[in-house]
RNA sequence: GGAGAGGUGUCCGAGUGGCCGAAGGAGCUCGCCUGGAAAGCGAGUAUACCGCAAGGUAUCGAGGGUUCGAAUCCCUCCCUCUCCA
């Protein structure tokens, strides 16, 4: 959520600044009801007052024993108004509420506008493509290839965009994220947690999924709000909803392997082969908590930490910084990481690391207390993934993939695969 | 599943209808004291909104209700703890 002092002080300049993401924010709605509240506010405040102070009158002339039946009549008359004010009041800021909960982020001033992943600008690339004296083929011919990725079976007892993976495969991926847990752990100083895959609306709304992408969520049924994680984002971002952290503790930096569930409502036609997007697929995530001046560079030692995996599993990568209209709901910036896939002869996103400065920490009012002061100020969080496990077995496949179709597993990775240094049909 | 107890400010904790935005303590800030520190002493210390200010309004797990007036009484829900099965 944006600051409300912002939206009531310098709309225009905050409109101006959405504009960057191609958001529009509706300017005259929001004065409007930012004046009949204020309004409202102000003539209930004094029917309040009126009414607490004939309540006090009352409550001492009956301490005086006098009588006070003619003052319980005169209370009648506050009643009615009170009331009605009261309840158009409290609809009025709901209202209010509703439409601010679902005002996206304030763009950084370094986010290029622009409207689609093509405005988006490349920062770097690491690595060079490898060149195959032969067709390379994508994963999904790889996996079926060796008898290891099997999506027909995970149709017929789910549905489509599921998988299985089997043998060596799994044991793969599996991999895969030890190798990740362990990297930051042990080398970036991340604290590893385990955290529920099943959330409350309150959480969501705190990191900014609900209320405005329902869609996106498995909600479960059931007499209580229950939905299927997304992403550790959720669980592990709320963890210090109204918390207050002592700022001697900060930064707080966590590492947290989940599984992800998606509906993926939008995506009817996107990729619908192979595992790229999946309703149900496994990510290591990095979660940060900081105080705001050092969030900038925490994002860059995040994205930092996300590269690493790449760069130890020796695959090519571009890091591209999202342009204003493919930015997040709740992200200032984005850094995207996309990892080379010699089966589309593409780069495709792997990691999205992201700064949202207090907008996730005010919805959850996550608080530190600076040294010396008195007042809690909002923390700022930040998370990126370090990796999508699933889209980084696609990049290993395809970019180890050998003429027969066997698979080489990286260096990085083969002390976790009990000797195992190929995998082949079975 | 059964029976109880409880959720109050940064934390602990008192408060069963008006004098309670809330005792007391801890912590923190400032000052005194000290060679310096600790201890001790004194003052201050929630947030949001309206207002130039004085001041006002709301907030005691959440939501409803009773009342002229609710942290306090009633109802529903959530959560924590203890005992029993």
């Amino acid at each position: 959520m944006l600051d409300p002092k912002l939206i009531r002080n310098q709309l225009e300049e905050i409109a101006e600044r959405l504009t960057v993401r191609g958001y529009t924010l509706d300017t005259n709605t929001l004065s409007e009801l930012e004046d009949k509240r204020k309004a409202l506010q102000v003539e209930t405040q004094e029917l309040q007052g009126q009414r607490n102070t004939h309540a006090k009158l009352i409550g001492k002339a009956k301490a005086a024993g006098e009588d006070i039946a003619p003052l319980l009549k005169e209370a009648d008359a506050f009643g009615g108004k009170l009331a009605s004010c009261e309840e158009e009041l409290k609809a009025l800021q709901k209202q209010l509420s509703d439409v601010l909960m679902a005002i996206p982020n304030v763009p950084h001033s370094s986010v290029p506008r622009g409207q689609t992943e093509d405005d988006n600008i490349e920062l770097r690339t690491w690595g060079t493509p490898k060149t195959f004296d032969f067709e390379p083929k994508d994963h999904v011919d790889l996996g079926i290839g060796v008898g290891l990725l099997d999506f027909e079976t995970a149709a017929k007892i789910s549905g489509s965009r599921f998988s299985i993976m089997k043998g060596a495969m799994a044991r793969l991926h599996r991999a895969l994220i030890q190798f990740m847990l362990d990297t930051h752990i042990n080398e970036h100083g991340y604290n590893e947690v385990y955290v529920p895959y099943i959330v409350n609306a309150d959480s969501l709304r705190g990191t900014g999924q609900l209320p405005k992408f329902e869609e996106d969520l498995y909600k479960l049924r059931g007499e209580k709000e229950l939905y299927l994680i997304p992403t550790a984002e959720v669980p592990v971002t709320n963890m210090y909803r109204d918390e207050i952290i002592p700022e001697q503790e900060l930064p707080y930096r966590f590492t947290c392997h989940t599984p992800c569930f998606r509906s993926e409502a939008g995506a009817y036609g996107r990729d619908v082969r192979g595992m790229i997007r999946q309703h149900q697929f496994e990510k290591v995530e990095l979660v940060q908590f900081v105080k705001p001046e050092d969030s900038y560079n925490a994002l860059d030692g995040l994205l930092q930490c996300a590269e690493t995996i790449l760069q130890k599993l020796e695959l090519p990568y571009r890091v591209v910084t999202l342009c204003g209209g493919d930015l997040g709901f709740s992200a200032t910036k984005t850094y995207d990481i996309e990892v080379w896939l010699p089966g589309q002869e593409k780069f495709r996103e792997i990691s999205s690391c992201s700064n949202f400065e207090d907008f996730q920490a005010r919805r959850m009012q996550a608080r530190y207390r600076p040294a010396g002061k008195k007042k809690a100020e909002l923390l700022h969080t930040l998370n990126g993934s370090g990796l999508a496990v699933g889209r980084t077995l696609v990049a290993v496949l395809e970019n180890y993939q050998n003429e027969n179709g066997s698979i080489t597993v990286p260096d990085a990775l083969q002390s976790y695969m009990g000797g195992v240094t190929e995998i082949t049909s079975c």
